[in-house]
DNA sequence: CGACTTATGGATCGATTAGTATATAAGTAT
DNA sequence: ATACTTATATACTAATCGATCCATAAGTCG
């Protein structure tokens, strides 16, 4: 396969990584196309439009991009290996380890990055949105799983339970950009798993 | 005191609930001044300069309203006739109630509406931040005097369990954005208070 | 070599951003 | 009646928004 015409002066490859740091730090609104091509190598319009076609579509390359990354401390979730207890709290502790990481934006690109937008990015939002219910669903299944393997009493609300997790969850997001490290995250969550051992 | 000068055409309380209306739905930076002024009552933008200053002051003024009025949801902490328990439990539980209500932008406008915003507008930011550590520091207290009233154990981690409590009330605000219903996430919360009972 | 393909530099687009200038309207005070 | 005060309508600013156009550069292919 090889190429012909003019090679490409930058990475796209970091090109999108680069982008992805920036929509995670200041959200799909605020990064501004001007922002986007500096910050991804000092590149033109013309070359960024050939290589992305939009704001848009490379927000949702770098979503994919993120989800196939730092996105998959959640993918414990689907693992049949472990058990459900394991896999929910493997994701929990793993997702507050890489978002008080210093190494990037602090919390979760899927949660903070358009949770407010204007009107006319509603779709971006969406975007977001269905990503988190593909979460909680996973969550959802997890527990679900644990109350037929009878991990769990027969009575669990497991609508309830997945709530209490997802949300906990969420919430890391805030207290990761708020400067809470994650020692006092872990702890916490220690304490939240004894919520499980009390549903057997 | 009576006020000379020819009089201002639009109710300024009422304006201010509108914009707080609106940064509440879509966030500091995303509100355009064309959106307040519209939202407002058709204003013109010498009135809104006049009575305003500026989008930043405005912004201010409506946090301020916002603390002052659903913000309220969170009184309880300070409320020393209430017992830590009580004070922690009624926070979270009308902060949900509140955050579900179908009358206004769904979440925390603290939480939501400036977590991501450009670089130019940091300042906005800190002055949520420092809303939500202000919060942070009341739950803190609250347990802390939980403790002192021997009504927690004496090895508390006071800091792990403000996390607990602080991080599942900041993600409420994601939740309610994804309308999840009141109902689900009060039953969680009714699960997560066990884990008080456990410190005893 | 010339044809073809793709990317780049640089100018530019119309729309929108937050914010101002100026003249006038509409009230109160003396 | 006139001075004073405040708000208004209207026009306008410079800067930035996301996006496009076009000529040219820099490769491969036959």
């Amino acid at each position: 396969m090889v190429r012909t015409g003019r090679p490409r002066k930058f990475n796209r490859e970091e090109a999108v990584s680069r982008a992805m740091m920036l929509f995670w730090e200041h959200g799909y609104d605020s990064t501004s196309l001007a922002e986007l091509k500096k910050g991804m190598g000092g590149i033109s319009s013309a070359s960024f439009y050939a290589a992305f076609e939009s704001k848009d579509a490379l927000f949702k390359e770098v979503l994919a991009r993120y989800l196939a990354t730092f996105g998959q401390v959640s993918a414990s979730l689907t693992d049949p290996s472990l058990s459900p207890r394991t896999a929910i709290e493997l994701t929990i502790r793993s997702s507050a380890k890489m978002q008080t990481e210093q190494t990037h934006p602090l919390g979760c690109l899927v949660v903070l990055s358009a949770n407010t937008c204007s009107a006319d990015n509603v779709h971006i939002r969406e975007l977001l949105t269905k990503e988190r219910a593909a979460t909680r669903h996973k969550i959802y299944a997890c527990i679900k799983r644990a109350v037929m393997n009878e991990e769990l009493a027969e009575s669990t609300d497991i609508a309830m339970l997945t709530t209490l997790f997802n949300t906990f969850l969420e919430g890391i997001s805030t207290e990761a950009r708020d400067g809470i490290p994650f020692e006092v995250i872990n702890a916490a969550v220690t304490k939240l798993m004894e919520v499980w051992d009390m549903s057997k």
